[in-house]
DNA sequence: CGTCCACGTCTAC
DNA sequence: TAGACCTGGACGG
């Protein structure tokens, strides 16, 4: 997805462009989208955004009422913001909302994939934990007081994608994350955390991959630029993810683990490694990295 | 043309 | 532990 900073990166998008701005009249769905209707409407509103892991909340707030309606979003694979004129609706732009300004401009969550989703009136789903960038301590306790969980008897790469213990970490973080702290992805997850019950220091939070995302988020707040499909500050941020010479294997939910080295005890057995591709092995097929725009628009990178 | 792959959940057997 | 849910880009024949 859009992970974690991705999603942070939207909410303060849509703050940017939408500070301000009054929107009006209801809040418009596309015919193919399976998602709830949203039943608010009102003459002048504003919104605002925040995110908490792999989620985004809108709050609609009218100017003459306290009655706000919040509504929670999942971006799926594809899932992104943007705000243009009526006229540059985006394709698959399945919920939209309206400004009040002649010709009017509109806020479309984009999806193409349609594997997004939101909840009027919703709440941060129940069964997430802790954002992992903004609600660090918690999200630390919430891991480390948590470690006789059956679900850390798998391995750290699987363990890392449970948004129970770590809401905001996507495919590309878990690649990079344990890539860069040299971790094998298929060390059990007990055994590489139950290290860090100690007090709170860098290297705790560096173990985490907390100085990781803060500086994706940090750095990256100046990349986001809906209007700009450029996506090579992105690929050359990645240091394992899709890059070449890098390995990639299966793991035992089907997605694709890219690492480099030893791939750890639990690797899944049987599964042929894909073997990194080289100047002497130019017959191993080439991973191309196929970004949507939710990528060229909202993801950082770290200079 | 076709097959494979993609930033993620969900729910059904 | 599979599939299901989707569109579309890359690459092969």
């Amino acid at each position: 997805m859009p992970e974690g900073p991705e999603l942070h990166l939207a909410s303060l998008f849509v703050n940017r462009m939408c500070g301000g701005v009054v929107f009006t009249g209801p809040v418009q769905k596309s015919e193919v989208s399976k998602n709830p209707e949203v039943s608010f409407s009102c003459p002048a509103y504003t919104i605002i955004a925040t995110s908490r892991g792999k989620e985004v909340r809108l709050t609609l707030t009218p100017q003459k009422s306290d009655s706000t309606m919040d509504i929670v979003f999942r971006f799926g694979m594809s899932g992104f913001f943007r705000f243009t004129t009526e006229a540059e609706l985006p394709k698959h732009s399945h919920l939209r909302f309206y400004t009040n300004e002649k010709p009017c401009r509109v806020l479309s969550f984009v999806d193409t994939r349609r594997f997004g989703s939101w909840q009027p009136n919703g709440t941060w789903q129940l069964n997430r934990g802790p954002c992992i960038m903004f609600e660090y301590l918690s999200y630390r306790e919430n891991v480390l007081s948590h470690l006789s969980d059956r679900a850390f008897d798998r391995p750290i790469c699987e363990v890392l994608l449970n948004q129970k213990y770590f809401n905001g970490i996507g495919n590309y973080l878990r690649a990079e994350i344990l890539f860069r702290l040299n971790i094998p992805p298929f060390v059990k997850a007990r055994t590489v955390l139950e290290g860090l019950q100690t007090h709170l220091s860098d290297e705790d939070r560096k173990e985490q991959g907390y100085v990781l995302f803060i500086c994706i988020v940090l750095l990256g707040g100046k990349g986001y630029d809906p209007e700009k499909m450029d996506y090579t500050d992105f690929k050359s941020w990645l240091q394992c993810y899709c890059v070449e010479g890098m390995k990639s294997v299966r793991d035992h939910n089907g997605r694709t683990m890219w690492f480099k080295g030893d791939p750890g005890p639990m690797a899944p057995k049987g599964e042929a490694l894909a073997e990194p591709k080289t100047e002497e092995n130019p017959s191993t097929i080439q991973q191309s990295l196929t970004l949507t725009p939710s990528y060229t628009t909202n993801v950082p990178f770290v200079p």
